[in-house]
DNA sequence: GCAAGGATCTAA
DNA sequence: TAGATCCTTGCC
């Protein structure tokens, strides 16, 4: 069965000419959280492209947020999260999966944006050869399943976003309606604060 | 509902 | 160096 694109604002074709330049991510992590849903993350490798919409994002913040991986302050597996905004933050999540970060704000200040799903647009049969299954749904579901999906590893930490292997793709613009601010799913510490952000409609979101 | 899974960090 | 923790997932 075929699913519909929900979140494409025209047919797909990767330019990089129309990407997300290093500035967009010298915010705090909130704005750019809120941001990127509706923009397309683009990887290349080799001969491979693989695409998606971002439909589900988290902030982690660099003050009074005691479930960020920066709060305990800089520590070798948090390193990239303390570089400039731009980069990917990756780390390895109960031994067994990935997680994607893109790092937001000036160098020293320590907040990023967990990926949390993306909607599967290009490069699908890739995914699901990564992922094992098929159903496309189920492809980015998740932090870590997404970055299966994508083949992301720890490889992957300090990588720049903002080159034609790796970059962030305007799309649609979202307003306040389409889009929903909840808490955090996952964690134990600051759990009230309402830092995830996810589009209404999407149904490639994580959980409801 | 809960176990798998392994790196990371802290306390000693 | 032991022990707790962990921005998860998929199975029971």
């Amino acid at each position: 069965m075929l699913l519909k694109c929900n979140n494409l604002k025209e047919p797909f074709k990767p330019d990089f000419r129309n990407h997300l330049t290093e500035d967009f991510f010298i915010q705090p992590a909130e704005i750019v959280a809120k941001e990127l849903l509706g923009t397309i993350l683009i990887k290349k490798e080799e001969s491979d492209t693989i695409a998606g919409v971002i439909v589900e994002t988290e902030a982690y913040l660099h003050q009074n947020d005691m479930s960020s991986h920066s709060y305990v302050g800089l520590t070798n597996r948090n390193k990239a999260m303390f570089e400039r905004g731009g980069i990917l933050y990756v780390y390895r999540s109960y031994g067994i999966h990935h997680c994607i970060n893109i790092v937001t704000e000036d160098k020293g200040i320590g907040s990023a944006v967990l990926i949390r799903a993306i909607e599967p647009i290009f490069g699908i049969d890739i995914m699901m050869r990564h992922r094992g299954i098929s159903d496309r749904a189920k492809l980015c579901k998740g932090p870590g399943n997404l970055s299966k999906a994508f083949n992301f590893t720890i490889e992957d930490n300090f990588t720049k976003i903002t080159t034609p292997y790796l970059f962030i793709q305007k799309n649609a613009d979202y307003s306040n309606n389409q889009i929903f601010q909840t808490k955090r799913i996952g964690i134990s510490k600051s759990v009230e604060l309402e830092l995830r952000f996810y589009l209404k409609n999407s149904i490639f979101i994580s959980r409801k």
